[in-house]
DNA sequence: AGCCGGAGTGTAAACGATTTCAGCGCCTCT
DNA sequence: AGAGGCGCTGAAATCGTTTACACTCCGGCT
């Protein structure tokens, strides 16, 4: 592997020169810098990123660390991170498959001197165990955990909201009888959603039924037999809201098998509004997150906290914010029309909430794939 | 930041002690050894990666390159290549969106330094331009990119026998107006799927027809606009091939609002068999790939060149590798009767096939998820 | 002529770890 | 008693960079 020295020697200078060649357009030659960096690229040269960031302390790398890597949620969220770190010049180090405390923080430790800041999510933990061995001033952005009010830098989905205004335009289009088939078990964003559901339902002064809430873990397979558990309940729902798509579609499955027709016997809604939820028979209703948007903002995030840090401020701003959801009326809820005529305007731009410490709005940034592709369905805001 | 000299500091001992308390479990006496590792602990001290890395030269990382990272494809390769990286106890480094060369070569080597060896996807590429500038010992895994006969290690989708077959099968259900939706153009996979659909055409006997090629990209807003152009071809095709799920997915959809009934008067069927498929309405038939094993030995095989390079073998064996992929017939192609009876079974484990200059079969893996969860359909391999 | 300053370059000290080699006790053997 | 060996530990070199500082020209000024 050729380094620094072989460049000095062949191009007869000190390697100190050769740095500055690299690094700075500085006080450096014109002669010289042009014979250098002719050489250099000659041999293939390109600088050691360990010894590199050994000197500098800055290894332009943000760590990230996921529970699981499956469906199309997390596939958004990195696509959505990697995108903005690259704008920025970091490169991404990504760990996965952690739940456990034990888990997360050996990784976050094997992660040391390798990141210059790391995003977090642990929706089966609080913020503060699963970050309890950083130092507090490490750059840290927390992606869908419980905070409460922990110092931490975090951004979250509008899990509850998003949830309660489904279940309400259900209960709008005259439903009374509403199951959910809910997520993963401690799992953060299962329980908001499940939250947001309940409420709902109070509000609606519809009294909370058992047998109407069946335990689903995100995957299809789940949402197919919790529905068929659903169809066997007495009185049987009118209504499924499924806390994410994947689980719809598999209730939207096993409702065809049993011959019930969906919206006419039963409406389903779903949550996340992934691509393919409008090319479902019927197409599905759901509650759009911008989830790309979700890792592009956290990531932007991040890198403001590694600027800060780098000039020696704390970085970490205790600003906590929601990412906005809103309705996407689609055939499976059977409330196209009805929706149409209630229909407000997306919110504004799609931009966070800030619900805590903020000092300011969050910058602007483009329109992402999803915004900008028209859902056919009928948009309402959830806020 | 808490070094190595604090803890030496503050354990009363030196450096080097130190790091042989935490490296090898080599001559350092008992007491002492408690002693240093209560104070690390105590400290929060864990070693800086990079510093690490200079002198062991040695990163415990795998780069990951992708062009892009857009459905459920990439998410399955990600998951199984790091599920495989974390057992062997590396770390990934991930960087996506490259598709032209400069960019590939660009982002190759600002990893330099930072990784042990590199998984390189490019299906728009040919091998030897994608990796032109790496050193030729430079451990190095190629995925799903058109290899020829060079001298890389390489593993690809059995694209061709996987999509001929299901040609094959809708020919043997009687179809001779046999269309196709094809993928993202100047890609690798795409072009060898329709290679496959061709062959399995010309092999009947059936003039192929341009009009029953049509475009995609493999998302399914592609799929759903192909579908309808190939709608109001004359002749109409009976069936249609989609060259990925996604597209069959939006493919079904415009055919059901045009009240074209699927598979009574047009066959369809996809490829790749994301978990959805067997959800959609009708089940969608399709070509099963077991995408989380792919990344899983790629990793595997990149692990054993990474470990010759340390006992300074050549680390590249030119081995070329497919894996294998088989039908799952569903109700979307309307052949479940006709294939159960000519049902074979599923290959040998899903082990991949060693095409080039290979030495021995690859090791024993798990089962993955995709092979144990039961189908719900009819399998037959492809090969 | 001597001094000063700026432009351009080189020397060497860091950064935080690993590892070789040498040294120090102390025990055992002759 | 001296030599040799063994068990343990420390000093220092090393990995490939960056960068503070010193140095050398050389031209212009007094």
């Amino acid at each position: 592997m050729v380094t620094i020295k072989d460049v000095a020697r062949e191009a007869g200078v000190s390697v100190a020169t050769v740095s500055r060649v690299h690094n700075r357009r500085d006080v450096v030659n014109e002669d010289t810098r042009r014979r250098v960096a002719e050489v250099a690229a000659r041999l293939g040269y390109s600088p050691h990123g360990a010894a590199r960031s050994l000197i500098t302390s800055e290894t332009n790398t943000i760590g990230v660390l996921l529970p699981d890597l499956y469906g199309e949620f997390f596939s958004e969220v990195i696509r959505g991170i990697d995108q903005t770190a690259q704008r920025h010049g970091y490169h991404l180090l990504i760990s996965s498959s952690h739940d456990e405390e034990r888990e997360i923080d050996a990784a976050l430790r094997s992660m040391r001197g390798r990141v210059d800041g790391l995003i977090v999510m642990a929706p089966r933990l609080g913020a503060r165990e699963a970050v309890a061995n950083l130092a507090d001033d490490f750059p840290l952005v927390l992606l869908n955990c419980a905070v409460d009010d922990a110092p931490f830098d975090a951004i979250t989905v509008g899990n509850f909201d998003g949830a309660r205004a489904m279940v309400r335009h259900l209960v709008a289009l005259g439903h009374r009888r509403v199951a959910i088939i809910t997520g993963a078990e401690r799992n953060y964003d299962a329980a908001e959603r499940r939250r947001g559901y309940r409420d709902a339902l109070r509000e609606a002064g519809i009294k909370p039924h058992a047998a109407w809430e069946a335990r689903g873990d995100f995957g299809e397979e789940s949402g197919y037999r919790a529905a068929q558990q659903l169809l066997a309940a007495r009185p049987r729902p009118t209504a499924i809201f499924a806390a994410n798509d994947a689980m719809a579609i598999g209730a939207l499955s096993a409702l065809r098998e049993s011959g019930v027709r969906v919206p006419e016997d039963v409406a389903v809604a779903g949550f996340d509004d992934i691509p393919m939820a409008r090319y479902m028979s019927p197409p599905l209703s759901s509650v759009h997150v911008d989830i790309s948007a979700l890792g592009e903002h956290a990531t932007t995030r991040l890198v403001e906290s590694v600027r800060r840090a780098g000039r020696r401020e704390r970085p970490r701003e205790g600003r906590h914010e929601t990412m906005p959801t809103w309705l996407v009326v689609r055939d499976s809820c059977g409330g196209v029309r009805a929706a149409a005529a209630a229909s407000t305007p997306p919110p504004k731009d799609g931009r966070p909430t800030t619900t805590a410490t903020g000092r300011r709005a969050a910058g602007g940034r483009r329109r992402s794939r999803a915004e900008k592709k028209s859902s056919r369905g009928t948009r309402r805001s959830t806020t």
